[in-house]
DNA sequence: CGAGGTAGTAATCGACTGATAACCTGTCGG
DNA sequence: CCGACAGGTTATCAGTCGATTACTACCTCG
C-alpha cells in the first residue's frame, strides 16, 4: 500500500477514535490500532499526535464546508441545505469530533479552524438563499444544537422525560428520521471518498 | 481549614483547570497546585479523578440552572433570562467545561448531566415566558452558539473577517458588551462565592 | 546480481499520571 | 498529660504514553 493510502486510512481510523476520547483521551496507539498499524508508524508518517489531530480535525471541517458548498443558490437553497446538514451528522464520528474542537478553544489551531468552519457555514447559507444574518444565524446556531442532542444521544433518552422529547420534537424537524433511517457509524462510502481525494 | 471548605475551594480549582484542558487533558496533579494542596489529597478527598470531574460538572450544570430558575415569571422573562445567560457565560471556565461535557458523549453520566441541563433550560423557558417549544428551542440554540463563539475565542479573531463579524454582531445582540465589560478570567466574587455555598 | 528507496515493525526509553501507604501535626476532651 | 481524630504531606509505585532508534522485507532499475 502507497503511503498516501496509508495516510488516509490512517486518517479515517483517527477521526473514529478521537471523535470518541477526544484529543487527549486517545492514545496513538489506539489510532494505530484501529488503522491496523504499528504505533511508531502513525507517529512518523504524520510527525507527531497534534499534527495528527489538526490534519483530521481539517479534513472533518473541509468535510463540512464542502458539502454545504455543494448546494446550488435557488429558492430550494434553505430545505436543501438542512437536508445536507441532516446528511452530515448522520456520522456520529464526525459531529463529535467537531464537538471536541468546540471545547477545545486552548489550543489557538483548532479554535481558528472551528471559526473558519461557523464562519463558512454562515457565509454560504446567506450566499446561497439570499437570507439575512439572522436567519443564517438562526441556522448555523439549530445546527449546533442538533449537534449537541446527537452527541449527548438525546434521542435514545426520550423516556418519561416529557420535556427533552419536546425538544427533541422540534430540534429535528420532519424528515430527520429519512435522514436517520441509515445510521451506521461509518458510512462504507467515506474511506473511499477519502482515498479518492488523496493528491496523485 | 474544614474539609468542606477544602472540597469547595478544590472544585473552584478544578473547574479552572478542567475547563482549560478537559477531563482526560488535565491532571489531579494540576488541579492539586491550582487549588495549593498536595495531589494525593484531592484524589482521597474526592474518591478519584472520575469523581472530582463529575461534581465538578454537576456543579456548573447546576449554577446554570439555578441562574436562569431565579428568574420570576411575567412580561419581562424573555428578556431576564437572556440578561442572566449573558451573565453566565461571562465566567469563561464554566462555559469551557459545559462545552467539554457536550462534547463526551462518550461518558454516560457527563452525558446524562448534559441532557438534563438542556432540558431544564428549555422547561424554564417556557415555564417563565409562556412561549411554545419553538421559542424554547431557539433560546437554547442561540445559548449553545454563544458558548461555541466565546469557546472558540471568536470576539478576539474579527480582523478582516466580514462574515465572522456579522455572525459575532448578530449572535450576542445588544446589551452585550455590558455584560462582558468585566470579563475577567474569575470573577473575583466565584471563590467567596463556592465557599459561602458549602453547606456548614 | 546489487544498490537504493519505500513501507513498515520491534524494542526501548524517559516522562508523566493516578493511586496507595505510611507518616506527620495540631487540637481538644477527660 | 494523653489518646484520638481531623487535616494534610512525603515517598513511592505500577502503568501508560509519545517518541526515537535501529532494524527488516520488498520492490525496482541498471
Amino acid at each position: 500500500m502507497t503511503a498516501d493510502e496509508r495516510r488516509e486510512q490512517i486518517l479515517g481510523a483517527a477521526l473514529v477514535v478521537f471523535a470518541h476520547g477526544g484529543y487527549a483521551g486517545t492514545s496513538t496507539d489506539q489510532v494505530a490500532r484501529e488503522a491496523g498499524v504499528s504505533q511508531p508508524y502513525v507517529v512518523r508518517l504524520f510527525g507527531g499526535k497534534q499534527q495528527l489531530f489538526a490534519e483530521v480535525y481539517a479534513q472533518a471541517c473541509q468535510r463540512i464546508v464542502d458539502s454545504l458548498g455543494a448546494v446550488p443558490a435557488g429558492p430550494k437553497a434553505r430545505h436543501e441545505l438542512g437536508e445536507a446538514y441532516l446528511s452530515l451528522v448522520t456520522d456520529r464520528n464526525l459531529l463529535l469530533l467537531v464537538m471536541h474542537g468546540f471545547a477545545a478553544g486552548s489550543e489557538p489551531e483548532i479554535a481558528r479552524l472551528a471559526r473558519w468552519t461557523l464562519t463558512e457555514v454562515f457565509r454560504v447559507y446567506r450566499e446561497r438563499t439570499g437570507d439575512g444574518p439572522d436567519e443564517a444565524k438562526q441556522f448555523v446556531a439549530q445546527g449546533i444544537l442538533i449537534n449537541v442532542m446527537m452527541a449527548s444521544d438525546a434521542r435514545a433518552h426520550l423516556d418519561g422525560d416529557a420535556d427533552l422529547a419536546a425538544l427533541v420534537d422540534c430540534t429535528f424537524g420532519p424528515g430527520l428520521d429519512s435522514a436517520l433511517a441509515s445510521t451506521g457509524q461509518r458510512p462504507a462510502s467515506f474511506a473511499a471518498h477519502a482515498v479518492a481525494g488523496a493528491h496523485r
